[in-house]
RNA sequence: GAAGUGGGCUAGGCGAUCGCUGCGGGAUCGGUUUUCAGAUCGGUUGCGGAGAGGAAAGUCCGGGCUCCAAAGGACACGGUGGUGGGUAACGCCCACCGUCCGCGAGGACAGGGAAAGUGCAACAGAAAAUAUACCGCCCCAGGAAACUCACUUCGGUGGGGAUUCGAGGCGAGGCUGCGGUCUCCGGGGUAAGGUUGAAAUGGUGCGGUAAGAGCGCACCGCAGGCUGGGUGACCAGUCUGGCUUGGUAAACCCCACCGGGAGCAAGACCAAGCAGGGCGAAGAACCGCUACAGCGGUUGUGGGUCGGUCCGGCUCACGAGCGGGCGAUUUCGGUCGCUGGCGACGACGUCCGGGUAGGUUGCUUGAGGCGGCGGGCAACCGUCGUCCUAGAUAAAUGGUCGCCCUCGACACGACCCGGCUUAUCGGCCCACUUCAGCA
RNA sequence: GCCCCCAUCGUCUAGAGGCCCAGGAUGCAGGAUUCUCAGUCCUGAGACAGGGGUUCAAAUCCCCUUGGGGGUA
């Protein structure tokens, strides 16, 4: 991570995926999850500097046009709010039902889930470690 | 101009900015290798260029490709069903034929066989597939009194013809003074008519008949033959037959044709890891060569395999040993034969268990698009030129802003093609039909 | 993605071309019995996923659509 940071990049890279159906499954298997009327997500740390992102959007949302319109969404408010976000974080991110939500809503819940479900695995951490 | 029929095209656009996935080449960082140069892999960054559909959908057909053995025969099973053509193939397309619908342009049709056989048809109806029974209609024999004629022993007897009955019962008919009384109960011809039903044994008319009937005739329909046209489905004409065999095959079935199974999560490779175990049957014969280790061939046996079964075919095995008993031989170390046991092992199959975390490939140039020429009514084919047009893998086309318009439907690849079906806001174009008006 | 299967009252089901405007159980509603409740008895409402075709006739046979369920690394 040379990058001097000057200009924050807004890219999200293939890096910044949870890509492995393994790792997808250690991070549903900690059942640590935060939610609202936008967004469901389930958290875990991952030891890294930055947090990565995965997407899960079931049939039951509509036929592909939808789900890929609500994945869309979701990976454009990752990608835009990732650096207001806590690192070392692996979010799966699932949209509630009644969506008509916007990418802006979506911000939003992202970045107050994202903060409580770091305090909450930073908590944990310090009453196992001591 | 109105109403309509058939076909084709299109699938909001422009700009700014932040992003996503491949490809090309550049910079930089890290890993491996190397004396260096360099090679290779991965990351980051910026440049160039590319980036979902007409249905990408449903998965309803057909094919390519891959594996199963090289994909063979018969049966079973499944599918298709007018004819001719197109095609890699099809259940698709084109042209034509037939039936039905529409004034018409046109549209619809799983459109072979019911005279090979089996089955089914509720209810109603005389009857539901066999041509007969029932009602009905008609004829003949026969019958009675009344009427009339003749005869008479006046009790009746015989004849005539009209009407009627012509079949066992709430029967029909005659006479009557309405209380009764009398008579009959045999034979045959028909399929015109019979209220039903989805469907009823050729139809209509005329003749004919006791009543009727293709019994006869005309027209229509049907069946068969012949002639002509057409590659053919079929069409036209003509003759004959009086006519007989209804429906259902998206019921079984018959005929013709087609189909081996599974599917890119197929399949192949890399490195890592690991763990194998149980069970199964057989482990022959003959010939040839030989260095006597073995090799080859034929037959056979056994296992497996072609996807549901059988055949045929293909493939694998048919050996190294251990010790017991008996017999022969011996240089007493052993050797050979027979018998019946044990059994490691290789190959094969099957079952159970573990693992299937990951990467590469398959992966996009193809029965390809566009244009010209030629062949064909057309579907389509041939030839020449030209173009390259997604390849993701927790899975790429988006977010925000501005402007314009007709204010934007259905809907997003996942191995690839050819079709079909289904969903769909609009817009544009072409050809044609009917009606109205004008010239 | 690929490959299959299923659909009948609220629920579980029967049905195999006509006897079915679909039967049974349970649940529901009303009534009777009881001082009241339960139980019992009587009565009633309630379904062939949707569309098209074959047939005289379809829950049943064929096609399309819709909605569920399963298998497969």
């Amino acid at each position: 991570m040379i990058s001097p940071q000057s200009k924050p990049s807004f890219r999200l890279t293939r890096t910044q995926r949870i890509r492995k159906s393994g790792e997808f499954a250690h991070v549903y298997g900690l059942r640590n999850t935060s939610g609202d009327g936008h967004l469901l997500v389930f958290a875990a740390a991952n030891g890294r500097p930055q947090s990565r992102v995965g997407v899960s959007v079931s049939k039951k949302h509509g036929n592909a046009i939808i789900r890929s319109g609500l994945k869309r969404r979701l990976r454009e408010a990752f990608r835009l709010t990732q650096h207001d976000l806590p690192g070392g974080l692996d979010l799966i991110l699932i949209p509630r039902h009644k969506s008509g939500s916007t990418v802006e809503d979506y911000q939003q819940s992202l970045t107050t889930l994202a903060r409580k479900l770091a305090g909450r695995i930073a908590r944990s951490n310090k009453e196992c470690g001591g």
